[in-house]
DNA sequence: GTGGTCTAGACCACG
DNA sequence: GTGGTCTAGACCACG
């Protein structure tokens, strides 16, 4: 799997791999149980501080995506937890975006085709 | 229109006080022509610096939503201009949202349900 | 001549009416002993404050481009004092702009063809 | 690259800036990828504070001229996107400006060959 | 009275 | 070390 990092972006480098690990797991791209690269080959081939590779693993692993341990490394999870539910902070932005494309004329099935197409 | 503020949110102040005054306005509970309160009004009522409320006006102004003069202080735009397409921002922020509700396990229809409520 | 006031623009009022009859006076439109209308009225027209255009006849009067008495109201002067040379900070703000121009991708051709229009 | 701040100038300090570094990048003495000084370093350098610098850093950053980054610092942006056209309120300023030089008796030649120094 | 600008100073997240 | 955010307070031009 390919992480790209967009250096323009507001999105800080740690969230932006976080969230392109989470979208892959969605996609299928990456199955439970598959190996990640390590902190140091992942900040290496993007060419960013380890640091800040440690800090994406950390918090996949704290939100239930993945499992890290010293023998294995980072996997992807077999069962991740389901929920159930969307998040208040995501219903918040949802909503958000929603609004703001609602005011810049884009029709509601527009957006109803885009999350059929992400899901 | 009331204003509340999350101080424990990573959202900044004069972004969430910006985010809900977009979603009033794409609500219809701001309407064209509408008087916004005065900067130092709305920074009394939520207890924060005009400076922040004042950013927040700038921001909705240069993004076309309002309007500011000193004769008139702050009114919502009569013609909001429209561009027809969801930022890729927004849609990446989408894309987000939905892959994390699809590992939550919350159902396609789920998600259009909300779209249908919010929009 | 119609005065046109962009309530969305950051420049100010008097300065608006201001640039347009000078304008007014370029294009010939206004020629030299023309009558303006009085404060009361213009201002009564725009629907503005009569303080505002009394602002910006104040200011056309001191750059030498109209004349004002009691008696025969304001007036364009008959010989505007020509000075031969561009200010100061119009060069700078046509730098500017011609900057910008350039950076936006626009030709100098296009640039001179407005020169051209506007003269 | 010296930036020059005119205290008497009724251009805000940080649109004075704001210019100035456009004109920079225009003109060539400021390239694609070309270090700007940091926000405390250049409030420093010119006196000002940093809130200040801040503000011009977030246009040009809002504007497509810059980036600006933690690691990174500010940077000139290496492709920086073409309207291709003149703004309305660059034609605006252009018109007011040829208007006056005209006036003044500034032959048209003059003025276009003005912009060929400044393109 | 209104929004706009600016200061001095502080704290924070990111890397 | 960097930019981003925020405060408390001040002054200003416009209308």
């Amino acid at each position: 799997m390919i992480i790209k990092i967009d250096e323009y972006s507001d999105v800080p480098i740690y969230m932006q791999i976080r969230n392109q690990i989470v979208m892959g797991i969605s996609s299928g791209e990456l199955a439970g149980g598959d190996q990640l690269p390590t902190v140091r080959a992942l900040a290496l081939e993007i060419g960013i501080n380890t640091m800040t590779v440690s800090k994406t693993y950390q918090m996949l692993k704290s939100e239930g995506y993945i499992t890290t341990d010293r023998k294995n490394g980072a996997r992807v999870r077999q069962q991740i937890e389901q929920s159930k539910v969307i998040s208040e902070d995501n219903k918040r932005e949802l909503r958000r975006i929603v609004s703001e494309a609602r005011l810049s004329g884009v029709p509601k099935k527009e957006i109803q085709k885009l999350i059929d197409e992400y899901y």
